[in-house]
Parts: C-alpha cells; structure tokens; sequence
DNA sequence: TCCTACCAATTGAATGTTCATTCGGGCCTG
DNA sequence: CAGGCCCGAATGAACATTCAATTGGTAGGA
C-alpha cells in the first residue's frame, strides 16, 4: 500500500520507505540522478532492489515522491515564519534566517531540489499557481505590499528574489567556498530589506 | 589534433566540434545529462557516434569542455558591460541587463550551467579563486566600494547575489511561468542597486 | 601532370557493461 | 495457512566506447 504524503502534512512513513527517502537523498546529493542506480539505494538503505519496487513505481516516480517529501520539509518552515503577529519586517528577517538555516542544515535536500528543478523532472511540477510553497511565500510578500511596508514591486518578484538570495549564499556557504558569520548574514538580508522596503 | 578552446580566447573550431557543441547543449537542456545518449548527440549532430570520440575523449569530458565553451562567452558579456569610463552606477545597471539579456537569449546555456553547477560535474570547475567569471565579478564589486559607492559588504557576497538575482529572473521569465516588462526588469536591478547602494 | 604513400577524418557495427525492473519464492504474523 | 513484506538472482534493454575499414586530401617524386 502506498502511504500518502501529500496534503495531511506527514503521516507515519513506513521505516523501510523513510530508510529509502534518505538514501536516495544522500546518494542523489553525491553522485546526481545518473550515477545513482537503484541496486546503491538498495543496498544504502538495507533493503532488497525489489523492495523499493514495492513502496514506488518506478525511479521516476521515487524521486518525484522524494521531492514533494523535502517540499512538505520547506513548507513547514515557511508556515512557522509567517506569522501575522509580529511585525512585518521582523517576520521577513526571522523567514530569511529560518530559511537559510534550514537549508543550511539540510544539504541534501538543498543539492537535491536544485538538481530536480533544473532537471527535465520539473516538468511534473505543479505550476506556480499550484505549487504550495510558492503561494506561501508570495502571500507573504503580498502581505507586506498591503501594509505598506513593502515597494510596489509585483510579490512575485520579490518573492524569487528572496528564496533565490537564500538559496545562493546558501549553496556559497554550504560548499565551503564562502564563509559568512552571523553579522554578515544580518547583512545580506538587510540588504535586501532595504532595496525592497518603501521608503517612507 | 584537438584545437584548443581555453586560454586563447576562441581560436576558430573544427565545424564537427561546433556542431557536437551545439547539439550537445540542447538535448541536454532539454533530457538533461542522463537522457541525451551519445548515440543521440551524434545523430542530432550529423555526425557517426565514433566521430564524437576523434574530439573528446568521453562524454564527461565533452560536457566539461562544453561548460568551459560556454563560459566564454559569459565572460565576454562581463568585460564588455564592465568599463571603467563611465560612472558606476549605469555600468552595473548596464551588467545586470546585459547579463539578464545574455541569458534570456541563450537558454540552452542557462539550463546547462545550472544542471552542471550542481551536478557532481561541478567538481571538476576550479575554486572562486581560479574561476575568471567570479574573479571579474568580484573585482568589479571591489571598484563599486573603492569607489565609496557600495556599502562595505564582501565583493563576493554582492557578486553573489546579484548574479543569482540574474539568474532566477532569467530562469522564471525564460519557463514561461512569469512575464516581465522593461520597467518591471529596471525596477528589480535599482531595487538591488538601493540595498547595495552605500547612502550617504 | 600523374602516381603513390601517408595520415587525419569519418564511419557505424560490434562489444561489454551497467542498470531498471521483474518475479518466483521465503518468512513472518494473525 | 493466507496474505503482506521482503529478498536478490535473472532478464533484457540501453548505453558508452572501441576499432577495423573507408574516404579524402596533400606532399613529393618522376
């Protein structure tokens, strides 16, 4: 039986299925889509060729579960971020920090989903409208556009320009071919506040 | 005798190899690295499957040779964008457009770079340091803060962000999946530019 | 001018490997 | 003992790479 993950946020995962998530997700990281056949799942994740055939299709359709499994991950750092009690401009701080540390505290899925989106698999993504992370964050954006705290910049704009600053010093730092302290990344993220707050 | 590419710029290049290039580029954007067979390189390149092998010596290394190729000629875009006679403000507007423009027209180069930057390929491309494409980029932000222009953050980390502010815009109007007109494109380089922008 | 020796360029069928996927059977648990 | 889980050897397809054979061009000698 295929446990669901979609929409009820994370039901209990089968161990064995969860074991092959994560190994798929390491060895992904490491050697990309190519260069990770299912015979080194198998063995990474201490189960038998066939029995990842018995919780997925196929490879395909393991790697477009695994994404939207390391999706629903982002999305739940997202919904813990935006809060409409605190101030707009702390709330965009604490989502560009709660975000860069999650990815920073999960290469993996940070290797992985830039390998996925950039991968003719992106073609099985939902589109812009549809996709629950995105929504998410342009609600956000649009939000402070309506308190006034933001330019009158399209939320969608602002919203890529946020993830994808994110992401990069995220992938910078990660590699190690960039180091950042904590006041430097204050820095980044002001930086960017101040190019995207209305100047009243 | 393998022509060579790097170092001299862009010595002229046997036809075969331009077309193996070329041919090579798209199907990878479009199958990505898995999904373009050798086999079909060579048959969407007119050439014999062995022909392929007179020029490169394997696949990766037609892919890296490939990833340098196409380097070039972003590197081109950043030398001609960044001159030293105008003042500093217009030339990074005219960096961020010329470099928007190269990669809107050139999404094959687009797609590639971002699947090989973040496949395991990317081992094999030299550190920040060794990298003239970052070297350039770099330097040009160092100019900005000498120049008492820019708020005194790491040149690489305003490199950084600004080109990845390049490429996910790139990315997004290239798929489709969001439209922006010329003022919305000058509106989102001066919002970076007013949070790099020292003020004085 | 013609002939020939030489070599780079090119071909594509053949090779051997790697891999996704299948399936017949074993092992628990209820 | 039925049914769900799980195993892993076997299968067949797809692929990167090789290589023996062919072409075409060029330099030199007569």
């Amino acid at each position: 039986m295929n446990i669901q993950l979609v929409g009820t946020y994370m039901e209990p995962i089968a161990d064995k299925k969860k074991a092959i998530f994560k190994s798929t997700m390491e060895l992904v990281r490491e050697h990309g889509f190519h260069g990770t056949p299912m015979s080194m799942v198998a063995k990474h994740a201490g189960v038998a060729a066939g029995t990842i055939y018995h919780y997925f299709e196929s490879k395909d359709k393991l790697i477009c579960e695994l994404f939207n499994y390391a999706q629903q991950q982002v999305i739940a750092v997202v919904e813990q971020e935006d809060c409409a009690t605190i101030p707009f401009k702390a709330c965009f701080a604490n989502l560009w920090m709660g975000l860069y540390t999650f990815y920073r505290n999960n290469q993996d899925i940070l290797r992985f989903f830039e390998q996925f989106v950039n991968s003719p698999y992106s073609a099985a993504m939902p589109r812009l409208e549809e996709d629950k992370f995105y929504t998410l964050l342009f609600a956000f954006f649009e939000r402070g556009i309506q308190e006034d705290q933001l330019r009158e910049v399209s939320p969608r704009t602002l919203g890529m320009l946020t993830h994808s600053s994110i992401l990069s010093i995220a992938k910078l730092t990660a590699s190690g071919r960039l180091s950042l302290d904590s006041k430097e990344l204050e820095q980044v993220h002001e930086l960017l506040w101040s190019g995207m707050a209305r100047h009243h």
